[in-house]
DNA sequence: TAGGCCATCTGGTCCT
DNA sequence: AGGACCAGATGGCCTA
């Protein structure tokens, strides 16, 4: 694509720019035609000493071009970087989710939407666990694979809709079947957490 | 080839 | 005034 700059008086045939997107990077301004080769017949003092007054204003207004330009380049600059730390803060979320087998890497939405899932999934588990603990005689039902010894087989495992007055279920459920973390076999057993996470997986994704 | 995702640019708005 | 933040536009890349 390319921008032709010519916010200057045209009639002096000075300062008329031509940009590119190439050119953006290099910051160049490059002068379209030479102010000696408008074809016109050689003018009066008083005309030429106006045209002096006219291409100051050029000047001027091609120095006031050029600022905005290089304040235009820092902030691309800076959104950049904004962009880049966004994106390493994501990749860092992504880190400290489970992964996934496939080692598929989520999109920024199924990351935050997953994080979203997960942290409800962990309190979920730890508001269960302190209810257990303060009365070990409270079963709940729906909730038999969230005891000490989780089933490997993940059977019929399922978060028991509204469990909790206090909790909600995930707004973000994306059962897109699409969706790269739709997977069957998801073994990661390490933890009663992890184990409730990974058997919520199907149906917070 | 259409659709999804992403990076980048850009102009507007808000904040310090 | 300058930087941060935001949302829209655009174009490239990849995949079904």
């Amino acid at each position: 694509m390319e921008t032709v700059y010519s916010d200057m008086d045209t009639s002096s045939c000075d300062y008329s720019f031509t940009h590119t997107d190439d050119e953006d990077s290099r910051s160049s301004l490059h002068p379209a035609s030479p102010a000696s080769s408008c074809g016109k017949p050689p003018a009066s003092p008083a005309e030429l000493q106006q045209k002096k007054r006219r291409r100051g204003r050029a000047r001027n207004e091609a120095t006031v071009h050029v600022v905005k330009k290089n304040r235009r380049m820092k902030a691309n600059d800076r959104e950049r970087n904004r962009m880049h730390n966004l994106n390493d803060a994501l990749d860092a979320l992504r880190s400290v989710l489970p992964a996934f087998p496939d080692d598929t890497k989520l999109t920024k939405i199924e990351t935050l939407r997953f994080a979203h899932n997960y942290i409800w999934a962990l309190s979920e588990t730890i508001r269960i666990a302190d209810q257990k603990s303060r009365d070990p005689a409270l079963l709940l039902p729906g909730l038999s694979c969230m005891g000490d010894a989780p089933s490997p087989g993940g059977d019929s495992c399922s978060w028991p809709s509204g469990a909790s007055s206090s909790s909600s279920s995930p707004s973000y459920s994306n059962s897109d079947p699409g969706s790269p973390a739709a997977m069957d076999d998801f073994g990661y057993l390490q933890t009663d957490v992890v184990y409730s996470y990974t058997n919520f997986v199907p149906s917070i994704y």
